[in-house]
This record gives C-alpha cells, structure tokens and sequence, in this order.
DNA sequence: CTGAAAGCGCTAACAA
DNA sequence: TTGTTAGCGCTTTCAG
C-alpha cells in the first residue's frame, strides 16, 4: 500500500507576516527554493530532494533546508511541480445536479477523504445534461490527476474513453471496464418489498426516474424481479423528473392506478408526491404507502417521515475517492472494478398497512 | 468592464478517439503547442498569441492555427500556463461545514458563475474549526487566483492578512477593508417583528449561535435592536450549536422560559427545536411559535412547515464570484466594500398567535 | 505581423 | 550525498 500523500510538502502554517509589505522580504508571497537554497547553503535541486524525498539527502543538511524555508515561509509552488511531474494532486468531483441532496454526503465523504490525503477536492456540476456533463468533464480532465463522476448522464463509451485518459471512478452507476462504486440495493430492497408484503399491500407501483439514469434503471429492474419473486403485482409508472416537482407531478396517475403503496425513484420524488397527495386531501399512509430511496436530508422532516431505503452516501464518496487514489498510484491495474456498498431500508410513518 | 474569461481557451470538444491509442497521434493526450506550430508552419509563440490575443496575429495565420489546433484536437495546459502568467483561472470557496444546507445554494450560485466565466471552483471545509479553515486556505491560496470565504471562524486579522495576498471575498460576515457580501438582515428582522407582534406576542426569546459566527451575533443584536423598537421583550437565550441538535438541545430551557415565541439563529436549530418540542407533546404554533432564519431546502418540509427569514443564498453565492473576479481583474481597488443583499420574512406554518 | 530567446518554479536524470 | 543541466508547456519581452 502506498503512501498517497502526494508529496511531503512543506506544511507549517504562515504567518503572513506584513500587510503592507516591507520592501525586505518576498513581495508577493513568492519564495521560492532558490531562495531557501541560498539562505541554506546549497544548490535549489538539493532543497527539492530534502523537501520530498525522505532519506536521499544527509540528516544535516536537511535540518538545515528545513530550517532555512520555515524562517523564510517557502511553501511549494502547485503549478510549478505539476509541469515536469505531470500530477496536480487535485482530484475532479462532477455531479449531475448540486440542488440534490444526495449528493451533499457524497462531496462531504470525498472532500474530508482528499484532504486527509493531501488532495484538493475540484468540484463542478452537469445540471442534469449529458452534454453538459462530457464538456465539463473534459474541461476537469486537463487539470486533475483523477475524475469521480457521480450519477453520471453520459453513455458508457464516454465514460470510458476518459476513463482511457486518465483515472476515473463512478459512482451510482456500474461501467463494464470503470471502477465503479454503487450501493447494493438488493438487500434494501429485499427488506422493502418483505416490509410492503407483511403490510398486506399486494398491488405496488414503482415511480421510475429519469431514462437516462443507470440507478433508475437499476431500481426498477431490482424491485420488479423482488416483488415477483415475492408474488406481488408491481406495475412502472413515469417515468419523472427526479425531483420534488416530478414527484407532485405524478400524484394523479399514482392515483389512478388504484395501487396501495408506491415506491418512487427516489427521496425527492416521494417527497413530492407526498405533498401532492396531502394537499388532495389524500392520507398517507393510511390510503396510500410511500416509500423512497436514499435517505436524504430532509427524509425524517416529512410529515409523515419517510419510509426509505437508504444509500451509504458518505461511504460511497469516500470510497470513490479512496479507490481512486489507488488507480492513481498504482498506474491502472484494478483488483476489484466493482465496489457495492450495503443499502438498507429505513422505516418511518409514511408506510402502513394495506388500505381496504 | 473587462471581460472575465480568464483566456480565450480553445474549447472545441475533444471526441477522444482511440481507447488504445494508436502509435501515431499524441500518446497522453499531451499536443502541445509546438506541434500546432509545426502543423501550421509557424512559431510557437505565434500559436500562443494567435489563440489568446485576439487581433494580434494575421486574420490568416490565424485561420490557419486555429486548423491546426482542432485538427490535432489541442488544448491548453493550465498548469503550463499558470507559471509565466501566475494565474490559473481557479478559485476557491471555503465553507464552514457541507453538512449544512445553507451552503448548498450558496455553492451553487457560485459555481455556476464561476464556470459561466471559465473559472474552476475548488470547494473546502473548515469543519467549523478556525484553525482548520485558516490551514485550508493557506492551502488554496497557492493555487488559485482568489478565496471566498464563506461564513468564516476565524479572526478578521487573519482574514485580513489573506486577502493581503490575494483577492478575497468574504459571505455572511462583514469585515472592515475585506469585500464582503452579507444579507441585508433589517428588512426581514424587520418584518418577523411586525408579524410576531401583529400575533399578539409579547415576551420573545433569540436562540444565539456560535460565539465565534459574526451572523449569530448581528442577528442578535439586529432583533434585540429591533424588539426594542417595537416595544417586544426580547430574552436571550444559548448559545447553542448551529445543528439540529443543537436545537433539541435548548428545548427545556426555550419551555422554562415562558416565552410564547423564539427566533432560532438558523433554520437547522428551529427544526430540532421544533421536533423536541414535539416530541414533548406542545404544540407548535398554538402553545409556542418558532421561526428560524436562512429558509434553506427543508424548511418547507417540515411539520408544522417553518416561518423564516430567508437569505438570499444564491445571490450571494454568485455575488461573491462575480465580486472576486473584477476584485482579481482591477488588481485591488474596491469601488464599494459591501454589498448587500435583501432578506425578507417567509410566513409558513410554525407561527401563530401568542398563547394565552 | 512574426520569429527568437529567456524564463516561470520545480523535478529528474546524470555526473561528480 | 550533492551539484549540474535540462527540460515540463506556455507567455512574453525584444528584434526583425
């Protein structure tokens, strides 16, 4: 296992010393390891060896390199090392929509893993379009030593093809030849689908998310194959915006189709429906049973609380990450491409028994 | 007015052919500037100016660079580029904690303006610590063009001291001779006493925040000023974390206190506040009204749905961007130091007329 | 309008 | 163990 700290770098804390700049010192912050070579005593490619090449240069003399750039405040130069070494030591995070909440535990578990590792976590976001989604992606490519695409829009081959340029780990989504990090969601649902069951519901709907969504897909075909295993009718509605709006959206055919409970795409989705339906005066869960999935901020705010299957966002963050600075280190040789991360259902109010 | 986008990057999309790389073209997606120039017969630094200063160069040459460069699918280094120029077109945006939803917004309108600009946004957390965040943006500081520092812990001298070295923007607090952007907090105060007293109550308790949060105090002060003013008793109370927890935690002594309503520092302590409240069997708005402030994702959702001052988190986050950038263009000359932005009382469920 | 040349700060052979 | 010498890819004087 290697160290993933990108370098050793030099990381006292500065003293910015003078607002004002006495004429003396370093004008703009810019010290470079000429100047701790000199004051030092040494030639600048001996500072670079003591400042991060443990043991390659004799004890004393790297007290004293390190002596002579803490009293003169060196700190490396990022775009300085990553011309000749061709790494950065940042890592790209693309997610398809900031606005979702999902995503806020998945940055938070990859942004707390990259600087744990010295990394800096680049974030930027697709709004849900595919389009959009391979621009950015390219755009990070030039300046990252790796890329997480969280949920990503775009087809496989895209993927793959910057995935062929540099390290690259998906989450929430499963690419034939990508590291791909994704909740197992067979255990999740398993316990929903048990839980809906022993409720007396045997007629369901799933409310599906959008078309282009692998995690959408992947729910849908999991839930249906769970509940004919467990001889219960499940029909496909929507598909909707994986939204709260989608979710109001699709109240009415909710209500049309005469089914006693309704898993949506997702938390959004259920919490949207759920609003539509109390407002028709509708009651949940005693007509109606409503379930989600993710277990978002916000699932246990509800009124009635949802009933959810929740993802291991954080872990599947910082798994992400994690994985990816090994492809980074290693080159590009992957043990395992497949990382499946336990889901689990959650049960609040919004879930109850069959309605007559 | 000058034009923000860092550099007229050439920014076709890149249709990156071969998985396998086939020995002829460029092996690491590396084409650099040397082989445009040789494509189009040309020096390399006329390929440099051809492709970023407009006018510069021969309509023809380049025309016929600019061939070059999209047939050998070209893209520029921004690490290369940094180094001569000192700029890397990144900026950064330090947040107190991810976990709360305030900030999504504010990332968001960040974002977007950043990359609408051809601006990189690297997102960090402080964990709420004022130690880690000064680490944290020294860290940044090296790398990017300019900070914004949202709701920062640490003391204005340090904040000072930073934007001595680079351009620096700071949210949700105001800090003499650093540009800041913070909600205009009178107007909606304001309004949430007028309402509070039109509803009959007369004895109110403020829910402090974080000591160290310059929001907690100013919204303080701002309602104890305020109160005053409208001859409203104002207690206060805390302080108490800026969490949900922290909320549950200040039930008991917010039911002690006889109070028939209270203002949360934020939006998270009016909900835990609300849910012990709950659980503890008094009802919310007939026995005691809350309001909390910010109005992020999920105040709507709660149960009774929360009355609240709302931030214009967004804005803020794109005015901040937007402020860094021509703050980054002019050098440092700051026409106007502050801006501000209005709040304004949203009326939801949480609030009614005074008990007893 | 374009070419030549120097250099941004750092790393990495290669010598010594 | 340390110094010397080239670059990394780009920008930017300075000449022509």
């Amino acid at each position: 296992m290697p160290d993933h700290r990108p370098l050793d770098d030099h990381d006292d804390d500065a003293s910015p010393s003078d607002l004002q700049g006495s004429p003396g010192d370093s004008e703009a912050g810019s010290v470079t390891i000429y100047d701790v070579a000199r004051l030092a005593g040494v030639n600048p490619s001996t500072v670079s060896r003591a400042l991060n090449k443990p043991g390659r240069v004799s004890a004393a003399t790297e007290k004293r390199i390190r002596a002579a750039a803490t009293t003169l405040n060196y700190h490396v130069n990022p775009m300085a090392r990553a011309l000749p070494t061709g790494r950065t030591a940042i890592v790209g995070l693309l997610v398809s929509d900031f606005t979702n909440p999902v995503f806020f535990d998945v940055v938070r578990g990859a942004e707390s893993a990259a600087t744990a590792r010295g990394y800096t976590l680049v974030l930027a976001e697709s709004e849900e379009s595919d389009t959009k989604e391979l621009e950015h992606a390219n755009r990070l490519m030039r300046m990252v030593d790796g890329l997480i695409l969280a949920t990503p829009r775009m087809p496989d081959d895209d993927i793959r093809a910057l995935a062929a340029q540099k390290p690259v780990t998906v989450v929430n989504r499963r690419v034939d030849g990508v590291l791909s990090v994704v909740p197992d969601l067979g255990s999740g649902i398993a316990d929903a689908v048990r839980h809906l069951r022993s409720l007396g519901h045997r007629r369901i709907a799933y409310l599906a998310g959008p078309e282009l969504s692998w995690m959408a897909g992947q729910r849908g075909e999991l839930l249906a194959r769970r509940c004919e295993w467990a001889q219960l009718e499940c029909i496909r509605l929507g598909p909707v915006a994986p939204t709260i709006e989608g979710g109001r959206r699709s109240a009415q055919s909710i209500r049309e189709s005469g089914v006693t409970a309704v898993v949506a795409y997702n938390d959004l989705v259920a919490i949207g429906l759920m609003q539509e339906l109390a407002e028709a005066g509708i009651d949940v869960p005693a007509e109606i049973s409503v379930l989600g999935f993710d277990d978002i901020f916000g699932a246990n705010l509800t009124s009635p609380t949802l009933t959810t299957i929740k993802s291991p966002l954080r872990e599947e963050g910082e798994f992400s990450l994690t994985s990816l600075l090994s492809l980074i280190d290693v080159g590009s040789a992957v043990d395992r491409p497949l990382f499946e991360i336990e889901t689990q259902l959650v049960v609040r109010a919004s879930t109850g028994p069959a309605a007559g």
